[in-house]
DNA sequence: TGTTTACTACGAAATTATTCGTAGATGAAT
DNA sequence: ATTCATCTACGAATAATTTCGTAGTAAACA
């Protein structure tokens, strides 16, 4: 339920193009960094005994899907992360991020709205 | 540069309490997990070797003090971990913190006041 | 049909992180 | 001075992650 970085590499990928064979996880990967094919193949059995992924069997190349949302393991990733970064402290985490400028203003726009919901959960608007 | 899980428990305590000798540490991690003293011991001597801490070796028990701030630490953190959960989009972050109400009205308060000079670098007030 | 190619299975090496035991030294206490 | 408590140093076991090589199998093809 803990995807390493390897792993979610894997997940990224799988997220992004959907059911994938292990060829084309590589193929993807291998566009970013040094791997082995059966560097990856291993990742992706180890991640099926994990629950991470699905395999279907059916042709001589299984197809992998992930078996996880997206949405579910970011949260994990981040509870776990504000945890142990941040002793807990979900807002000096958000400072921390905006202080930084990572984010564009049209980013900075959403986010504001959504703050504005959340402020005023009672607000008919 | 990029502290470990075990390291960043010992660089929070260093950061609430300021220099410490490893009974201190020990001490102070001890109250939320197990943890033999030479683990403690270990830790910190491999941390100095990092870089992580500097220490004074003047008394029989030496004292230690974090040689990061926090802010930088976390900083890095927060960076790796955008590129890492969240393939570089940091406001997909704030996004998910935010919608998890893990802060209280008041940080949200404060996150949203910051925001605002954000979005108007150019305000006079 | 025989050869090449592409795939899976799996063992195991390499790396990194965490853990603790033991040994040795130094200071405190009796 | 002898004993006891406390400290550092350090080797090494354990665990988790990442890596890849080799072997076996089956499809594709010449």
């Amino acid at each position: 339920m803990k995807p390493t970085d390897a792993e979610l590499e894997i997940l990224h990928v799988l997220w992004t193009n959907g059911p994938s064979t292990v060829r084309q996880v590589h193929d993807a990967l291998s566009q970013s960094r040094d791997l082995g094919y059966t560097t990856a193949l291993k990742l992706m059995q180890i991640m099926v005994e994990k629950g991470l992924l699905t395999r279907e069997e059916d042709a001589r190349s299984h197809t992998y899907t992930a078996a996880v949302s997206e949405e579910a393991t970011q949260q994990g990733l981040v509870d776990r992360f504000v945890e142990t970064a941040f002793r807990g402290s979900a807002s000096k985490l958000v400072m921390q991020v905006l202080g930084q400028h990572k984010a564009s203003r049209e980013e900075l726009d959403e986010i504001k709205l959504l703050l504005d919901h959340l402020n005023r959960p009672d607000d008919p608007a």
